[in-house]
This record gives structure tokens, sequence and C-alpha cells, in this order.
DNA sequence: AGGGTGATGCTAAAATTTTAGCATAAAGAT
DNA sequence: ATCTTTATGCTAAAATTTTAGCATCACCCT
């Protein structure tokens, strides 16, 4: 699914590339098709091959996962979620990064 | 594991009890004994009950599913996940935390 | 001391997932 | 056209997870 919803949609030879503790290519298969049949997933046809797509929109999906990782390690908290990913020295926070957020926030914090 | 990072720690019954979409008591001890066996837990003994807690401490599980979450549906930027919660009408969001978030990144921008 | 409660240890069965591999069909290249 | 490549459809086996249930041990209460 994280492979799925990263990209949009993939095959299931691009997700069995993509994983890197790599269950074998069967294993994507089936689960593939156990995915479809519980309703995470949908697929079209493009020529010979699957594509498959998510059943549930990239955007709810986001919220959701974001909300989860928050309860379960942050207290619900995104400012201390934010501290904790600052106050990391390899934190991948560029300072161009850092002036979006300020100015999200700023706009935030007026109405 | 979700309901251990949340509290810190978890019996059996605590687990079974949190999570909604319960697979059985019985199922929940033996997924705790399996992933003790794959050395995700470890446990300690409160009387007569296993008390379970993460092997990899809850500072960096949290980073990395924090990450996660941000390459999976962010394209791995803070400032993208921020905003999209922030979008958000219920997103949860006190004046407080905007607050804290603010101060959080005027520092960082500091330095 | 004795009984009740709640937890683990254990075992075995059921269900599900993971795997391999072959047949078949579509797409692309020569 | 034909060959090669790449995918799916399918089947069956192996491995793993999920489930139930009972025996046993420890704790708590009276």
């Amino acid at each position: 699914m994280d492979v799925i919803y990263a990209r949009g949609e993939a095959t299931a030879a691009e997700i069995a590339e993509t994983i890197t503790d790599a269950p074998s290519y069967s294993a994507v298969r089936a689960l593939l098709r156990i995915l479809e049949e519980k309703g995470a997933l949908t697929h079209r046809e493009d020529g010979p091959r699957y594509v498959f797509m998510p059943t549930v929109p990239h955007e709810k999906a986001s919220r959701s996962a974001l909300k989860g990782v928050l309860q379960t390690f942050f207290e619900g908290s995104l400012a201390n979620a934010v501290a904790a990913l600052v106050d990391t020295k390899d934190g991948n926070l560029s300072a161009e990064e850092l002036k979006r957020l300020e100015t999200i926030i700023q706009q935030a914090r007026k109405s």
C-alpha cells in the first residue's frame, strides 16, 4: 500500500522491485489480489499488465496515516512531531522547508 | 506495536481491550510471542502478568514512523504534511498548538 | 487456609498468507 | 510471421498466523 500511495499507482513488478526486504514476486501478486478482494485496491489494465490503485483516496489516507503516527508517538500533537524532526541533526529540513513551514503556520494563525 | 508505543508498555489484556477491530485475545497473545521471537518486543514480569515493551526505543521508532509517512504520502516534505493538517477544518490544531509550532520553527530557522 | 480470579504455558486445529511453477495470452522486436 | 519477453490465471504445497480451550500457577480476598 505504501508503494502504491507513494507513486499514485503501481504494477506488481514495480512494487516487488521497490520493496527492499522483498517477499517473492509471487507473494506480492497474491497480496495484491487479496487487497483487492478486501477492497483496499482496484486495478485497471494497461496493455498486458494490471496497474493497481487505492480505493481510499490519497488525501484521506494521508490524513489518517499522519494522525495515526501523531496519536501513537506524539501524544496527538503535531508540534511535538515537528519538534522531534527539528531536533534531529540529519533531519532533512532544508532552510527552504523551514521557511515554507513558517509561512504556513503564520497564515494559519491569522484565521 | 502501536498500542505499546502509545502507552510505553502494555499487557496482552490492555492491548486486546484497546484495539477496536479486535482479533481474539488468543491471537493477541500469540502475536506478542511472535513479536518477541522476532526481536521487536521484550517483556518484564509484573506479578503474574507480562508487561511488554518495545526493543527499539520510542524516539527512534517515532522518527522512522514519521519519516515513513512523510515519504509515502507527502513527498518527504514536512511542510506538505503540516499544510495538509492545517487545511483540515477538523484539524485538531488549537491556537496553542499553532503558537508552539511557530516558536519551534522560528527557533529552528535561527540556526 | 481455601476459593475465586486472572494470567501464562501448551497443544492442536483452522484459516490465511507466502511460495513456486507452469500454461496461456498480449506486446514488441527482428 | 515468428520469437522473445513479460504478465496474468491457476493450482497446489509450505509456512505462518489466528483461534479455542484447558491445565497450571500466582495473587487477592475473606
